[in-house]
RNA sequence: GGGGGAGUGGCCUAGUGGUUUAGGGCGCUGGCCUGUCACGCCGGAGGUCGCGGGUUCAAAUCCCGUCUCUCUCGCCA
């Protein structure tokens, strides 16, 4: 390697991103700058792919041109951070690389600038080969130079944009709310900071802005969002980090589907924009009741149409012991049609099994149509007739099979929803390209806390029941409905909101419904309740979580591609180290002291 | 808190008790090469196989412990 050294810009001004380059640029004299991604030295020519965030061009060096120029781009080694003047121009050669959205171009180099070297990289930035995924957060900045990791930030840049643009449009204010609040009993674990100032006293991080919001609705503000940060200390997940964001939303003097049309709007706003995807105007709503019966799941994948259907009544009593025994438990049996199955492999059907086994599901049984024969274990009780009255009622042809099995109704849905997705999934049904978006609706108010033996909110504790159910709220609160939503996509569960209580007096009942006393509601939310008081307006709010949305539509399985700086399964961030130990003197500022077992 | 998977030069990996002096690719490095595009060709350096202990004539390989990364159940109003 010859010897030089690092350059000053010296009042370089870059014209161009590198990836922006085509065609009609061919001619421009261009100033570039960014990182060497690689480089091909044939000998007496060579060519480096310059890479910056917007995408890669290829520039040439030629002996023939100009030796010393040469010379010095043979010290080039990757990474390297360069600054290149030269002249853009169609490529002499097409390019191999048809990938490239720069193929057609490439600049011959008339003045390079080394503007830094690099060390070999712990990590590589080509996308050929994955590093471990510590490595890679502790590598962040060069984990963030793939092309892949740059666009995956842009494209977030591009959907929160997008997010403003179209909540301005909609005359929504964005007002930020803060960050040391108070820490909350109901939900997820808090952070918490201590305070200096107050001796002994924490404000914790927010799990979710909500309280603030509802204030903002009782200020008159009408209509508000954040891309608001959220905290819960609990443990992580591919789609989970202790700090995530949400798109925040909260309007005034609206009912439930306000809401779900405001973000209907949204949805179809941000598909256009960002993937020149159409989005139905109006997405499909389906009662939590009905996606709990039908699919087994609150947050049902309709990319999967195998529907689960009880058919207790047409099988009735068989003289088979596990289903008679089943029945004489008052228990379900119920099952769904895996279309173009019927032909399935012995091997195969105990695939299937085992899904039916990781679902708590000890048997599952099939009824198989296969080239105009009924096969199945099952066949010598119910019969070759009823097989095939049950096969038309639940709409399964030749060539398809039932899955069936017994259980108590609603588990039995929950595990069969579960064996429904890992058929789709081995069938490879879970196409990725498609988008099905679900409203789930009319959520129970109340679920019943095992552990704590009381009843805890469903959504959150200022969620208002449907007001034809608001009856039953004391005499039987777990039918109680309420007015919450959530919007699903392929399964996941991308937005949560509801209609708020905005009455002291409902919201005194819900408190009292999941055990808070009045003194212990007072002492938390005690300023809700008061301003209740000042004419609070009938108001409506939803979250979407802006890592799973991002994930969602850059085509990544974990947030962590989406986000800049993620933190580890450990909560730790591999990059900065946080968590650390503080100083003695840092603990005794805020009047702390270890007890560490 | 529980369960599963993984850890081999800077990176990705092959190797499941003896043919291993741990093999390959990328990267780095010396040389050759004027149209490559994951350029090519010839050479070179770089490894206590995460760490500690054990079993064995012999351990990257088997066992125990431990650390780290990852997936997951619980948990996530």
């Amino acid at each position: 390697m010859s010897e030089y050294s690092p350059e000053p810009l010296n009042g370089l001004k870059r014209t161009d991103y590198c990836g922006d380059l085509r065609l009609k640029d061919a001619g421009r004299k261009v100033t570039l700058m960014g990182w060497v991604h690689r480089r091909r030295d044939l000998g007496g020519l060579i060519f480096i792919e310059l890479r910056d965030r917007s995408g890669i061009v290829q520039c040439v060096f030629d002996q023939n041109v100009s030796n010393e120029l040469f010379e010095k781009a043979s010290v080039l080694r990757n990474e390297f951070t360069v600054a290149i003047i030269g002249q853009a121009d169609q490529r002499k050669v097409p390019a191999k690389n048809a990938d490239l959205a720069t193929k057609d171009i490439e600049v011959n180099v008339e003045e390079l600038h080394i503007l830094n070297t690099c060390k070999p990289l712990p990590i590589q930035v080509s996308e050929e080969q994955v590093a471990d995924e510590g490595l890679r957060m502790k590598y962040r900045y060069i984990d963030l130079r793939k092309p892949r990791m740059a666009r995956n930030i842009a494209l977030r840049h591009k959907i929160t944009k997008s997010v403003r643009d179209y909540f301005d449009s909609k005359g929504f204010y964005e007002i930020e709310t803060p960050i040391l609040v108070a820490s909350t009993p109901e939900g997820a674990r808090d952070y918490l900071v201590p305070s200096r100032v107050n001796p002994g006293k924490f404000y914790a991080l927010p799990q979710s802005p909500q309280l603030y919001k509802q204030m903002l609705m009782v200020s008159g503000l009408d209509r508000y969002f954040q891309i608001a940060r959220c905290f819960r200390d609990e443990d992580l997940r591919a789609d989970r980090q202790p700090e995530f964001t949400q798109i925040d939303v909260e309007m005034s003097f609206v009912e439930r589907d306000d809401v779900l049309e405001m973000i209907e709007g949204l949805i179809h706003h941000l598909f256009t924009d960002t993937l020149g995807i159409e989005v139905p105007a109006k997405l499909q709503r389906m009662p939590y009741s009905e996606a709990l019966e039908k699919y087994g799941s609150d947050k049902p994948d309709l990319r999967v149409d195998m529907v689960i259907q009880d058919v207790t009544e047409t099988i009735g009593k068989t003289g088979f012991v596990i289903l008679d025994n089943a029945l004489e438990q008052g228990q379900k049996i119920k099952g769904f049609v895996v279309k173009g199955k019927g032909g399935s492999t012995r091997k195969e059907q105990d695939k299937y099994k085992d899904f039916g086994q990781n679902a708590s599901l000890p048997g599952l049984f099939f009824i198989a149509r296969h080239e105009g024969n009924v096969k199945s274990s099952l066949l010598k009780y119910l019969g070759e007739e009823k097989a095939l009255t049950l096969c038309e009622k639940m709409g399964a042809e030749d060539g398809d099979l039932v899955v069936l099995a017994a259980g108590e109704s609603r588990p039995l849905s929950v595990a069969l929803g579960k064996v429904r997705l890992d058929i789709a999934n081995s069938l490879n049904l879970l196409n990725p390209q498609e988008y099905k978006f679900l409203w789930v609706v009319d959520f129970p108010m109340y679920s019943w806390n095992e552990e704590e033996n009381r009843l805890e909110a469903e959504h959150h504790p200022f969620t208002s029941p449907l007001p034809s159910d608001a009856d039953k709220l004391e005499s039987a609160p777990l039918e109680v409905r309420a007015a919450a939503y959530d919007l699903v996509l392929n399964g996941c569960e991308l937005a949560s909101g509801s209609v708020r209580i905005h009455q002291r007096e409902m919201q005194e009942r819900i408190f009292k419904g999941i055990g808070l006393s009045i003194e212990e509601a007072e002492a938390k939310f005690g300023f809700l309740l008061t301003a209740f008081g000042y004419g609070a307006p009938p108001h409506a709010g939803i979250a979407l979580g802006l890592d799973r949305l991002t994930a969602i539509i850059a085509g990544e399985t974990s947030i962590r591609e989406v986000i800049a700086f993620p933190k580890n399964t450990n909560g730790i961030d591999l990059l900065s180290g946080a968590p650390v130990t503080v100083t003695d003197e840092q603990m005794k500022l805020v009047h702390l002291k270890y007890d560490l077992d």
